[in-house]
DNA sequence: CGCGATATTGATATAGATCAACTAATGTGG
DNA sequence: CCACATTAGTTGATCTATATCAATATCGCG
């Protein structure tokens, strides 16, 4: 079931079998792909859109010293580039953060199944605006947030989003990011991070032992990070502190 | 024609004269709102979607102690909301920043709308990929631009979609919009644009003279922003240097 | 074992925040 | 029409969070 993860736990946004059937069938074979490796190059018209089903990847913005910004984080079940559907091209890099399986749909194919199917379409669309109100929470952890928050709200973020894929229980999950990917999703140098990550742990919020990562007091890590995941449209359960 | 700038000079998306009528019909007749009102509170579910057509208008995140995180700018021709017909409520208020003019739809007739006219539901969804895409250059401007790069590049942004519906002519705009507002979309003190905007002024990129701005040295002020304004999906020649 | 990538720590520099005073423009009620 | 209040913008002095630069430590791995 390569679908299994898609929009998963969102309140209310379940396919139904008919519609289940016709994204599998329209979907590739499983592919593997390296870590590191540009996936989607800005600019480029594509013409297949990408599920990822393992692993993780990125969106970037690159600026002209080669610096990069992070916009957005896509664990399995994330439709990465669904937005180069309706825009045709991106506006930015697609990246794998680690080795990852996917698997793609043809855009020619999109067009038939939204042609069929309103509701899925719907849902696909639903799916793409959940990225936006992501984008929107990651726009006011840059502008509103300290360090201490921006990789509070990071975090916690995260783990909500593993926990709602049964990655995590939503308290400890792993995360095989380097402090230069958390740097570049926050704004922030790697050593900032390095030095932040520490004020975070012995104060008690967070355990962070390699890439595995805990959730030691959530309440306290939800105050300094300003969290409140009404924006990930999770079931009710999953969304309570 | 309510809808005449909906979309306007957008690459491509045009919308067919049935898709035109169709909601011209499911609009509702204007009306006009006060400035500085809240008009779509977050978390409350909403029934109809707001096309703005005159005026400006903006999307807020808010932190604990009140402090405004701007993460959109609406001019004439957006949909401002649309994004709560799949997201059903908003993750955060919708205000208006001047007095307006505002048409709605039902969100059922947009249901109607989409299950009948699938390319027209292509359109609306690519409308709420455009505001993805300026939230991802949001992410990009607080993440890793400096203050002068912030200032430069929401205003190169702002001249680029006036002059999409010709309320500029790329170089020359009215924008009604106070220190503060401007500092609540750049992630900075209004005592900090205070400063750099003159230097902006000082060193030959803008003039400022209270709401009426000119960009005057457009090379140097897409430098600094480290603007390229292909995320604004503009018909080519409105997106030339 | 040794090498490249990652993380940590220290010293210093700086962009932007904060606090406060003042000015200019706009509006309001008597 | 004036006195006064309110809002927006400007300027200055100081403070602080984060960047920068540089050295060292640690880890995974061929």
């Amino acid at each position: 079931m390569k679908t299994e993860n898609f929009l998963r736990r969102r309140r209310g946004r379940q396919l139904d079998e008919v519609e289940r059937l016709a994204i599998e069938a329209a979907l590739s074979e499983p592919r593997r792909l390296a870590a590191r490796q540009t996936h989607v190059h800005r600019g480029v018209t594509v013409r297949e859109s990408t599920l990822l089903l393992d692993g993780l990847m990125g969106r970037y913005m690159i600026d002209r010293e080669g610096n990069r910004q992070l916009v957005a984080l896509h664990l399995p079940g994330d439709f990465v580039d669904l937005h180069a559907f309706p825009l045709q091209h991106l506006d930015h890099d697609v990246v794998t953060l680690t080795e990852v399986s996917i698997a793609t749909v043809e855009h020619s194919v999109l067009t038939s199944l939204t042609d069929a199917l309103p509701h899925l379409t719907r849902m696909l669309w639903f799916s793409t605006l959940l990225d936006a109100a992501m984008h929107r929470e990651w726009i006011f952890r840059l502008g509103r947030l300290d360090a201490a928050g921006r990789l509070a709200h990071f975090l916690c973020e995260t783990a909500l989003r593993l926990n709602a894929i049964d990655r995590s229980d939503g308290l400890r999950f792993e995360l095989p990011l380097t402090q230069r990917d958390i740097a570049e999703a926050c704004g922030l140098t790697n050593v900032h991070v390095s030095r932040v990550m520490r004020t975070l742990r012995t104060a008690g919020l967070f355990e962070v032992d390699g890439p595995r990562v805990t959730v030691l007091d959530r309440p306290a890590a939800w105050r300094v990070a300003q969290f409140n995941p009404q924006y990930l449209y999770l079931d009710d359960g999953d969304a309570t502190p």
